[in-house]
DNA sequence: ATATTTTTTTAAGCTTACTTAAATTTACTT
DNA sequence: AAGTAAATTTAAGTAAGCTTAAAAAAATAT
């Protein structure tokens, strides 16, 4: 399949997942940076390829091959983020940047090959789940987002949602990292502003940032 | 660049350096699988970029950008080879037929990191030459064809030439591997054969293999 | 040197993945 | 419920990278 469809796809699945937002054709160009009648176009052509089910103006819907197809392509691009992590040490930003490139041009062979290497590993260095295989997400997501913590209580970081470099250099600067532990010192709930202390050190991190980074509670 | 172009011009450049073949439209069509016609366009089309000179019914003759192009290109194909090869164990065929498509999607970051990692390497597992960050091949080539050998005298083998599964298969079947010693026992000249002896074993090659193996002399 | 074969180019046309502009449908507002 | 705003689709057009078929030029053979 072609880069263009390959990013259509899973443009619609990480927003499906990520709900909030919709998956009609409009809000797909908005993601890709195409125009929507693009987008439609790209939906009918997927339709007829059997990768989702369109209907006029109702929100894009993969089917069972589509969704395997995005799947596929997103493990290729977590796999490639925590082989260039762990291998040349490149920040959050850089692996996201290079795997947005490589996941397209990667044999399932090799994609498996990577995956053996790093000992099929469940996360990447984000703390997202990476597919196997078949395509499947076992792992159950029991983490909650820092804006839902409750002060007092500890945390460890389990998932940076983001594609952003500002974002990364921020977390990176502050050693907001994967598997790195958090104290809720306060969540102003009126300003929805949530202060934490984490190496010794308090920041105030506002809505735009709580809602994206996801930690586990610490029994 | 599009892939397109990339291997255009890379075909060019090693069809010029492998002389013999000519690097008229007609040649450089068939090795890529397009058509002459596709080739008469997009010589024109390279043309008007500056990446090649284009005469009707002339040979193609890269540009300083368009060599320049080529050998990025080539430096990441490569890298990659000598990367996979490495860290992956994967054999000479494998490494080709995956390097043939991440090459176009490597940024120039993501190449200096692998040959860094690699300690900058100089020769690719099949002995080829890897251009550095400038697109300079600073290495001089003294090896020589196995047809070219003398009798009784011992060489180590410097280059594989070749694309071909079957011919990467039965080098690692028999040790024919880069770096490896090999003693010429006899020159059927008559009959453009080549005996050696390699790993306490005797075979004779015929030349399709002879041409496309080079060694150097053992002082 | 001319005729034939081969190669290269031109011409016309196709598909993919886009664009902008206009028309249509849906969603929102009052 | 009607009118307006917003989103979606349709229509027409573009560029890249191909195709086949015909025309033109170059290379080869006699």
């Amino acid at each position: 399949m072609s880069v263009a469809i390959e990013n259509f796809v899973k443009a619609i699945y990480k927003n499906k997942i990520n709900d909030v937002k919709n998956t009609k054709p409009g809000n797909i160009a908005k993601l890709l940076g195409i125009s929507n009648a693009a987008a439609t176009d790209m939906a009918k052509s997927l339709a007829s390829k059997n990768l989702l089910n369109y209907e006029k103006y109702k929100a894009l819907k993969l089917t069972k091959t589509g969704e395997k197809l995005a799947l596929n392509v997103i493990r290729k691009h977590r796999l490639w983020e925590a082989f260039l992590h762990k291998t040349f040490e490149m920040s959050l930003h850089e692996i996201h940047r290079e795997a947005e490139l490589l996941e397209h041009e990667t044999s399932d062979f090799l994609a498996n090959k990577i995956s053996d290497y790093l000992g099929n590993p469940k996360f990447d260095p984000h703390g997202d789940p990476i597919p196997n295989a078949n395509g499947e997400i076992t792992t159950i997501d029991t983490s909650i987002s820092l804006s839902n913590t409750k002060e007092g209580k500890n945390y460890i970081i389990s998932r940076l949602m983001s594609d952003d470099k500002e974002f990364f250099d921020f977390c990176a600067l502050n050693g907001l990292k994967y598997g790195n532990n958090v104290l809720v010192t306060k969540q102003f709930s009126k300003n929805k502003m949530t202060q934490i202390s984490i190496n010794n050190s308090t920041i105030l991190l506002n809505e735009d940032f709580t809602n994206i980074i996801y930690v586990n509670e610490i029994n």
